[in-house]
DNA sequence: ATGGTCGTGGGACGA
């Protein structure tokens, strides 16, 4: 089972580079950010004729999420428990049964900036209820992921200019150290374990010409639970659709389940 | 320090 997660930046601007990469890449499942419609004007025919199952989290012209799968959706949640008062469209999670069922779950994290402030504010307790329901994920001791744009920046490793960020949200050390103990719990950072080392970026900006100096930080993140690890046979990250026509500003990072 | 670039929606804000 090929699992995917691509932070779009707009569906509506992105809507053939995401079908291209789609064609192409053939992932199983995917779950998308920053999808920045409204469930009711998500294009969906281009992704039900290839045979993908669709469901949107969607809000007006911000955020947004989704889940794309060949497979059944079953036992959908949206939103991340733990504020009712949260009216961002962050969250979605649903089961997918192959060989066996694997919980998953995609996310877009707040990004925080400025910081300090109350978007800061947001985003730590953010985390905080991010850590709970994988709190909750661990205890169900079943294959299980959360992935998404974590807008965290894990290590200097994960920047090609880690000084230029040390006063960013993505990079300030609550933002860390929150990323750092869902890891400890016992989560795994598929890229940080199957692809070690500096330069694998999966974000470069718009601005000052980012992706043609290699600029780029690594934000997007799949973290898998012991049972889903165990599982893991493959991971990697599609560089290669920054370069290309109208592309986001993030790429596809993915993981081989065999599962 | 500033400006640099996008997407949405049709102005200003978020990133």
């Amino acid at each position: 089972m090929k699992i995917a997660t691509f932070n779009i930046n707009g569906i509506k601007a992105r809507l053939q580079a995401l079908l291209d990469w789609l064609d192409e890449a053939a992932p199983d499942v995917v779950v998308l950010q920053e999808i920045k419609s409204v469930d009711e004007t998500f294009p969906r025919d281009p992704f039900e004729d290839r045979g993908y199952n669709l469901e949107t989290h969607g809000q007006k012209s911000f955020n947004g999420v989704a889940i794309l799968s060949k497979l059944p959706l079953e036992d959908v949640r949206r939103g991340l428990p733990g504020d009712d008062a949260d009216e961002q469209a962050r969250w979605i999670e649903a089961t997918v049964v192959g060989d066996q069922a694997v919980r998953i779950c995609g996310l877009y994290l707040p990004n925080g900036n400025p910081a300090p402030g109350p978007k800061y504010d947001y985003k730590l307790s953010w985390m905080a209820r991010l850590k709970a329901r994988a709190e909750e994920l661990l205890a169900a001791e079943e294959p299980a992921l959360m992935a998404g744009d974590y807008n965290v920046i894990p290590q200097a490793e994960d920047a090609a200019h880690p000084e230029r960020w040390a006063e960013d949200a993505l990079y300030l050390y609550e933002s860390r150290a929150a990323f750092r103990r869902i890891l400890n719990m016992g989560f795994t950072d598929a890229v940080r374990a199957r692809i070690p080392g500096p330069g694998h970026y999966s974000f470069w900006d718009y601005q000052a010409r980012a992706w043609e100096k290699n600029d780029g930080i690594r934000i997007d993140h799949l973290l898998l639970s012991p049972q889903a690890a165990d599982l893991m046979t493959g991971c990697g990250i599609d560089s290669d659709v920054r370069g290309r026509e109208k592309p986001s500003d993030h790429v596809p990072v993915w993981i081989e389940l065999a599962a």
